[in-house]
DNA sequence: AACCCTCCTTGATCTGGGTCAAGCCGCCGC
DNA sequence: GCGGCGGCTTGACCCAGATCAAGGAGGGTT
């Protein structure tokens, strides 16, 4: 809960100095949710840019029809809604509190007024931007170029794993599903095939055992 | 064929104050491609930013099995390999001429260079890059929220067009129907569907006329 | 004109993954 | 305990769009 801790821990801050992670831990505001309350609204006013402290974050967008994908997990360590609270444009979609939630929020005038002062901070941001339009790509790569079962054998080698190769997949398997562009069933036909050939081993509490990542990294890539 | 004027055109130095953009004029180096020439390789190093001055260029990615995605088309006025330029990372994708090009190029050490002198000029890629990440995003709802009527749809409306409401698809068809994540096949069938319903023309040299813009902006959502 | 060669169109068929529907399990509240 | 409800699994079926396979239609080149 120290918003110093909270900035370190932060992937699109890496790449700025101690210092600065301090000076922008003092401009933070520490905000609580309730789980499943809504965060921020598609095409809100954005407040400013979210740090996730503890929980877990769901960004999502709605398509007319009712259909919804999700674009984002955000985990401890990650931030939410930066690109709209940096550029200044109305938020592109939902974020949701999936579990009780907490996090650091950098107002978006408390932010835009440091970025005027602080180029180096600037120089560095624009690095983890590039960073995350790259995310992007790949992502977007994904979803193109894989099948389902490629989609899910990357997520899997993609989860930190604990010495005894146990992964856990945060949230529920419909989100979890929906951001790999799937249903929860094909999810679940696909991870229970996985366990059939013996390439990972299903265990409760949404964890799963990689027991061979070398035929998942196989997998992972498209089909011949 | 002036790099001012080159600057001057390009969507991402928009927020750019026109004196800034006469500096960055001067620092480009003009480069030309003969049609089908490949100007970077997936995992090159960049050698700078590209803004494209005449002809167009592709961007793609390959897949292991062989098939490919366009990610972008980049048409004069539009800049491709400036996230890896900025970000300093090593290329994500192909870039190809399709047909005869010329480019300003910036190159990476005069950009940094350019970056690390002028907060300004950092603040207004940040916005730049902003808007970069916020068409990713549209684009993964596109291929994920939307079917391919819809897409074709959208695609017409985004074009540019002119008083007799007369748009023009740049490239190869295929190229374009591998942007909307469609085979040229689907999209040929699409395309002729929405002429015999009486929603376009199709006329010669890939030029299309609108004939009804509210019913392929209807279109465009995704189907209840 | 006769030949390619590349691009586009059109039809026939196939298939990955979505949809629908039915059970199953664990959890909560009464 | 028991009912209900939400999430997960499993099976049967379906469909949008891919794939495969022929044609056309230009447009160079000789």
């Amino acid at each position: 809960m120290d918003p110093v801790q909270i900035i370190a821990r932060c992937r699109l801050f890496e790449a700025v100095s101690e210092l600065r992670q301090k000076k922008l831990a003092t401009l933070g505001r520490l905000v609580g949710y309730a789980k499943d309350q809504i965060i921020v609204r598609q095409s809100d006013v954005v407040p400013g840019m979210y740090v996730v402290a503890s929980g877990l974050v769901r960004v999502y967008k709605i398509a007319p029809n009712g259909k919804e994908h999700t674009l984002h997990m955000a985990t401890p360590g990650q931030t939410f809604a930066e690109v709209a609270a940096i550029a200044n444009f109305a938020c592109p979609a939902y974020a949701q509190a999936v579990e009780a939630t907490h996090a650091l929020l950098l107002p978006t005038d408390v932010l835009t007024q440091l970025l005027r002062q602080d180029h180096e901070l600037c120089l560095e941001l624009l690095t983890g931007m590039g960073l995350w339009v790259r995310h992007l790509t790949n992502l977007l790569e994904d979803v193109v170029l894989r099948d389902a079962a490629a989609r899910v054998a990357r997520r899997l080698l993609d989860a930190p794993r604990d010495e005894e190769q146990i992964c856990l997949l945060p949230g529920l398997k419909k989100h979890l599903a929906s951001h790999l562009n799937l249903t929860a069933e094909t999810l679940s036909r696909t991870l229970h095939r996985f366990q059939d050939v013996g390439h990972i081993r299903i265990l409760q509490d949404q964890r799963i055992q990689i027991l061979d990542s070398q035929a998942l990294a196989a997998q992972s890539g498209v089909e011949p």
